[in-house]
DNA sequence: ATCCACCCTGTTTTT
DNA sequence: CAGGGTGGAT
């Protein structure tokens, strides 16, 4: 604990009552939480299996869960519970599903299923219309409505249709013995506060909680939080206002006020000593910053160099700015032998990959795009997830569908529409009726066959669940639903075929690392990961989204698309949520650690039509003295392209190479 | 029931 | 321009 300066040191050592420490950018608050976890266990302040850390995305957890294990080294950190929220909740709902009116196995509905469902219930509306809808819904349940809560909080018949909605979603769910995201925080808060014997258990077993990102809570969230800590309120909360970046999904910055109010005991420590980023880099996100207003200012310091002055490129279209940052970065990899995985490049909407992917690709330069096209969404691995939680929950008539289709049986939409009819007639979940003779018989023949085979490989797998592991399920429902033998009819080539086999394969050895449970329980863990979970690591430059940018750190940064419209995001400025969008290239400029590009195009094509672009509003926030616009220094410029044509030349003498 | 071809529309960020 | 949804052909 001798390497935390003295405020860290105050954070990890306060263990009675409440703590909220407000922790700037690269001050080491992972560090702190870290070093608290091993004080709390070490002093017997508190066994692990009672201490919860609760982060918001999977990937922190992980890093989070490898720190403290390196930390500790075995010493009696078994039991420790670090988890996202939503994850923590899926756990107290697993145990708690009674309360909840579960069954055991119940289903998640991840946001196509969920949306599926609404594209149903409102047949025939156009897309705006199902997703304002939902939108509503998905807001009424971060901040812990239920529906009829919402329905009594409805001012305007607009808001009144929505709860009526809300009410009919949630029904549709409930007979699926089902819940989407949202729900793995409502439905704990509503039982914790309706059920105090339940809360009592529940604080018996979580002794301390520590929350990362608290800036990111939203109400559901800080009510579980408040739930979950009780009166005494032995936690610790780290956050930053400053990059609270996730107000559209309904984050509330103001539980870090509120907090204050609810637990008067409630001490403040602030982190203001920044160890990541070169000092020219911290001035110019301070000055961004200062342009947003602040309940507790805080001023960020560092004691490191200077550093290079940060750059501001103006390029004529994404393709240029693409090829100049793909050509700086081969030009730094040979110069300062720069390794690719210092590199990062920074967005604010996943489509600006592109240009980008193409410029790398041509220079042979290896990169990892986080968020691209997901494991979890590929064909394969939805339908194989299908099964498995038809094979866990017979209620979930929207894994039935998708099941029961995949690989095709000769089941079409009308049977189908059918077979929905009588189960609905017959109160029962279509799987079920699916078993029932009565229901076959008014089936088609060629309908009827392909149902009754599907039965019976549901019945076996079911008959196998008990006493096969996870993996072996999986692997013997590829096999018999014959999703397997339909993936290779399906692909062209073999080398197609082995790659998408190769997804299979990869649940298959997810299902093996992970901790525990059945194979349904784990199809429910495994909807909680999102695309930004998979292992990349190597030796690679780094693309990704602004967002999914936060917590990580790399030498080299590059932001592009600095352009009004875009960073800003227009919707973001018809909506003054400008706040916000500052806060958000502020995350990016705290990600560099030595040099820092801002790159910005003067037009985009947009679908067909060319648009002009003009720089970004938050690039004139910044001190001028700290920037190093290209162009502005002849001399300079002339120099560096110098340089970069003789490595330019060796690095297209490299294309030749393989 | 399934497949294919053409047309239309749509780019914020994610557990 | 691409991916999805619709309608017609097999």
């Amino acid at each position: 604990m001798d390497f935390l300066n003295p405020p860290q040191r105050a954070a990890a050592l306060h263990v009675h009552g409440p703590l909220l420490v407000l922790a700037g950018a690269g001050s080491g608050k992972t560090r702190v939480i870290v070093e608290k976890i091993a004080h709390l266990i070490s002093s017997g302040r508190m066994p692990a299996k009672r201490i919860a850390a609760i982060t918001f995305t999977n990937k922190s957890a992980k890093e989070m869960r490898e720190r403290v294990a390196k930390r500790i080294k075995g010493q009696g950190a078994d039991g420790l519970t670090i988890c996202t929220f939503h994850a923590l909740g899926l756990k107290f709902l697993q145990i708690e599903h009674e309360a909840a009116g579960l069954k055991r196995g119940f289903s998640i509905f991840d946001s196509d299923d969920s949306l599926g469902q609404f594209k149903d219930l409102l047949s025939g509306a156009k897309p705006d219309v199902i997703d304002n809808a939902r939108q509503l819904i998905s807001r009424a349940k971060n901040a812990g409505l239920s529906p009829e809560e919402a329905m009594a909080a409805a001012q305007t018949t607009r808001e009144r249709e929505a709860a009526q909605l809300y009410a009919r979603y949630q029904a549709r769910l409930s007979a699926f013995n089902a819940v989407d995201f949202d729900d793995l925080i409502r439905l704990p808060v509503q039982i914790l506060e309706a059920n105090p014997e339940i809360a009592l258990a529940w604080r018996e077993r979580i002794g301390y909680l520590l929350v990362d990102e608290c800036q990111d809570t939203n109400d559901a969230q800080y009510r579980l939080l408040k739930q979950l800590a009780g009166e005494r309120g032995d936690f610790t909360c780290v956050g930053d206002d400053d990059q609270s970046i996730y107000a559209w999904r309904g984050a509330n910055p103001d539980n870090l006020m509120q907090m204050a109010k609810d637990y008067p005991a409630l001490q403040i420590i602030k982190l203001e000593q920044n160890y990541r980023c070169s000092n020219r880099v911290l001035r110019a996100a301070n000055a961004l910053i200062a342009n947003n207003p602040h309940e507790h200012p805080k001023k960020l310091w560092s004691d490191q160099a200077d550093g290079e002055r940060i750059r501001v490129w103006e390029c004529r279209d994404n393709d240029h700015e693409a090829e100049k940052i793909a050509a700086e970065i081969a030009f730094l990899n040979t110069a300062r032998q720069a390794p690719w995985s210092d590199f990062c490049i920074l967005f604010r909407g996943n489509h600006q990959s592109r240009p980008l992917e193409k410029a790398l690709q041509l220079l042979r330069i290896p990169y990892h795009i986080t968020g691209g096209t997901a494991f979890l969404e590929r064909q394969e691995v939805k339908d194989a997830l299908s099964w498995l939680r038809l094979v866990a929950n017979p209620d979930d008539d929207t894994a039935f569908l998708r099941a029961v289709q995949s690989p095709k049986r000769e089941v079409g939409a009308t049977s189908l529409a059918k077979l929905a009819e009588m189960a609905q007639r017959a109160h029962l979940p279509m799987s079920r009726a699916a078993e029932s003779m009565g229901a076959l018989q008014q089936l088609p023949a060629r309908a009827a066959n392909g149902l009754s085979a599907f039965n019976d490989v549901i019945r076996d797998l079911r008959h196998k669940a008990a006493e096969l592991t996870a993996r072996e399920l999986l692997e013997r429902l590829v096999e018999r639903s014959g999703l397997l033998a339909d993936l290779r009819a399906q692909t062209k080539d073999e080398a197609g075929f082995q790659r998408r086999k190769a997804n299979l394969d990869e649940l298959a050895d997810w299902f093996d690392n992970a901790r525990g449970g059945n194979a349904g329980e784990l199809a429910a863990q495994l909807a909680l990961l999102s695309r930004n979970d998979k292992d990349e690591g190597g030796n690679q430059v780094r693309l990704m989204s602004l967002h999914a940018a936060k917590g990580l750190e790399f030498r080299y940064v590059f932001i592009i698309g600095c352009e009004d419209g875009t960073l800003p995001h227009e919707i973001s400025v018809e909506e003054g949520n400008l706040e916000e969008e500052r806060r958000l290239m502020y995350v990016g400029i705290t990600r560099a650690k030595e040099i820092l590009w801002l790159s910005h195009s003067r037009e985009t094509r947009r679908f067909r039509e060319k648009v002009r672009l003009l720089p970004s509003r938050f690039l004139d926030e910044l001190p001028a003295a700290e920037l190093q616009r290209d162009g502005a220094d002849p001399v300079a410029d002339a120099e560096r392209k110098k340089e970069r044509a003789n490595v330019g030349m060796a690095a297209i003498a490299a294309l030749f190479d393989d």
